[in-house]
DNA sequence: TAGCATTGCATAGCTAACTATGTAATATTA
DNA sequence: TAATATTACATAGTTAGCTATGCAATGCTA
């Protein structure tokens, strides 16, 4: 009960409802929180582009983007070039929320974090990067 | 993309997809994980009782608990005093697997944190228990 | 250029988390 | 003791992740 693997998951979980408490006011959820970033960056990306920004399967990301489009955040438009794929683009709306929703995520990342020095808020990251690291490099070699 | 939520996030579905991989010949699944621990150590418990080991919510656990007795790994019998509530029992085969289970979580813990010394070990899990009473206090006082 | 392979995306079906709500049994109280 | 409140659990509906698979468009090659 007291793993890393434990831990870890419990705290991912916490810290998911805090986000989805927080952005409610919005209109979006966490899961569409990636997605936004990226589209905040750059507009008008395909989905393969947005796939290879966002860390997701494709299916999940195509499952996102449905809802996404379902509530009002995002539009698709075919591309003009490859009848297969299809431009994602902010609605206003999508537009609209992006300063506060930037707002909220760092508030809650400085709030959560509150109690570690700079110096533990880097090694904890640090930490995190190298068991990624460790476990990417485990499951894709044997 | 490099918040300490984003990270922890990333870190927990690979964990957890470590757990999925290396479970799968002992015909579990990782959300019935935390239950079977219980249930190891102590059998016959009522869901009240379960739920208060298991930090999930009780609709999560009564949906996995039925999952389980679907994959044969527990047994609901009527409770002997309370007519409202069913004692939980480990099959044979859900006690069977116990330890290979443990061994293999015990392993891939082990795997994923090879890179960290046990200093750093017990620093990371500091941090995120840190982490996690502040975010419990945040969210519960204002 | 006809046929096959690849690509881009969607869909189906699963687990697992959540909140909200329903239902029957038990406990409490007026 | 009859009415009400509480409890134990189940169910419905949502998000969000996964794998597997389907389908149409595009690209490659014999």
């Amino acid at each position: 009960m007291n793993s890393a693997g434990y831990v870890v998951n419990n705290l991912a979980r916490l810290l998911v409802e805090v986000l989805r408490k927080r952005i409610a006011p919005l209109g979006i959820v966490p899961g569409q929180f990636p997605t936004l970033l990226a589209l905040w960056e750059k507009d008008g990306l395909t989905q393969k582009e947005l796939l290879a920004l966002v860390d997701i399967e494709q299916a999940t990301l195509a499952n996102t983007l449905t809802r996404m489009e379902r509530d009002g955040l995002i539009s698709r438009k075919e591309h003009p070039a490859d009848a297969r794929a299809r431009t994602i683009h902010l609605t206003d709306q999508g537009q609209s929320i992006r300063d506060e929703a930037y707002r909220t995520a760092m508030q809650i990342n400085e709030e959560v974090l509150a109690d570690l020095s700079d110096e533990e808020t880097e090694a904890f990251l640090g930490y995190m990067h190298r068991i990624i690291g460790r476990i990417k490099e485990v499951e894709t070699k044997p």
